[in-house]
DNA sequence: CGCGAAGTACGATGAGTCTCGTACATTCGC
DNA sequence: GCGAATGTACGAGACTCATCGTACTTCGCG
């Protein structure tokens, strides 16, 4: 169909991202109660600042993928801002940290310490490139 | 009656706990996702020892509670234990310190302060020191 | 303009779980 | 022993969510 008025089609290029004060921690716990999603978390926290979509090896399609993104964003975790054909992650620190202070350093703290002491178990788990 | 078979009766008056290094962050983490069991786990906090598993105003039915309760547990975040015809809850604090120090005290944190400012949009506002 | 790259959307599927009601077990008090 | 109180187990229903594949859009480049 030739019609140009986007009926379905047409990618969103602006994001919505909750207000600070949208941010619910039950949400929040649970988006970071995810494994996959913790291992964004924990990425982007070492990037600070700017990663893509696709620097992660995460063990899922790139259709998952997006979907945990989208969780991340939409529960107030993270920001997304396109640039040009890729689109740059960031974590919401600042808001985090003002609405659930210590919070989320206590929960990459415990991710990483965890994840060091299940590398010695031998699952491949894939951890997180821990550079 | 003497029937010694008791197919599906017979509640195991042992309860099984995880021993501490088999408690998982995604598991605690999703454990304190979930509204009703966070609720429990800050009056278990203020209760600081014991507490029964009815004095909790959750707008659940006795079977969920009860099944709140039991994730509680099996994730390793509260021990159990019976006295008589009631259970005794508590928090296993030392556990979780020792294994995400900070964790729970930022989450306990951030539940109140969450739940201080939501009853402030319709209930008498109680926010006390909203910085 | 055509092509490759990056991401998204949609639908489907399977698993997990939140909720409930009802029936049952256990303990206490009389 | 009987009844009341507390809590459990089981099964069912509805719902959410994680995962995937495929088709599509948009961008950048030559």
């Amino acid at each position: 169909m030739p019609a140009t008025s986007t009926p379905s089609g047409g990618a969103p290029r602006v994001l919505g991202h909750p207000s600070r004060d949208a941010i619910r921690l039950e949400d929040v716990l649970h988006a970071l109660a995810d494994p996959v999603r913790l291992g964004i978390v924990l990425v982007l926290d070492e990037a600070e600042g700017e990663c893509s979509c696709s620097v992660f090896d995460a063990p899922v399609s790139k259709s998952t993928l997006t979907h945990h993104f989208r969780v991340l964003r939409e529960h107030g975790v993270i920001t997304q801002a396109y640039r040009g054909t890729a689109k740059m992650n960031a974590l919401r620190r600042d808001d985090l940290e003002a609405l659930f202070p210590g919070l989320l350093d206590a929960v990459l703290t415990a991710a990483r310490r965890q994840a060091a002491a299940g590398l010695g178990a031998g699952a491949g788990a894939a951890a997180t490139g821990r550079a």
